[in-house]
DNA sequence: ATTTTGTGATTACAGATGTAAACACTATGA
DNA sequence: TCATAGTGTTTACATCTGTAATCACAAAAT
């Protein structure tokens, strides 16, 4: 199971958007969102490389680099690991302590709804 | 804003459940759940003191730990956290990318639901 | 063919983290 | 009061993370 660092994160956020990229683009990129230096996000591509999240063809000398996991995953892997941490893996449980502190926006209550009844839907009972 | 490293997590999460404590106390339980060494459990207890997220009254010779923070406050923190880093700070994205992987038992759907329609009412619109 | 430049690899280094041994001090039992 | 057990402090150390300088090699320009 593939464990992104939060540095990590915004290096796969920005293959996710558009691959596969060659590295000065992941560098300019980065450049430009973070403010690092070359050095630093080709030391990131490489750890993603080592521990398999992006993979890397060979065109020739330059190297086009491409995500290996999807963000779905990942994502739900984080998410996964918050909830059982937390929340003894119920993401109601999570719902009914955010919302306990933090005030959602009309939008976000219909949008939570529109997911539920979705789901209710689906679930053939 | 005090940031707890998951080993630290399970150091909280017994205090949380009672406190104050003696190290001994938090030594065992940590000896039972994790396999924690004492040395490994008063370490973690040090830093914890020193971050701010335990405090620590001398009785006499003894020490009594306790938390500082509320889980209710760690657990929020956390939450913020990925779901910036993750959905954009968006709840619903979040309960949908996890509900498009994996699907909820008819309770969570049942709770969550509670929960929006609690909000609906306090929002007075 | 030689210098420059673009690109990737290697090395570096401080701070955080997981884990624990060794040490010191204080009660307590002999 | 002396050895012992209980409790907390200091030191240790490998790995991970964030961040980057430096090195090496290939490609392009002169």
């Amino acid at each position: 199971m593939i464990k992104l660092t939060s540095s990590e994160w915004n290096i796969m956020e920005c293959l996710w958007e558009k691959s596969p990229l060659i590295g000065r683009d992941v560098v300019k990129s980065m450049e430009e969102k973070m403010g690092w230096t070359r050095s630093t996000t080709l030391t990131l591509l490489s750890r993603l490389e080592a521990k398999g999240a992006v993979s890397c063809d060979s065109e020739g000398a330059k190297r086009l680099y491409a995500p290996a996991i999807s963000r779905e995953d990942a994502a739900l892997q984080e998410t996964e690991d918050l909830l059982g941490r937390i929340y003894q893996g119920s993401l109601s449980m999570m719902v009914s302590a955010f919302t306990r502190k933090k005030a959602l926006s009309k939008e976000e209550i219909e949008e939570l709804q529109a997911i539920l009844n979705e789901m209710e839907e689906k679930t053939d009972d």
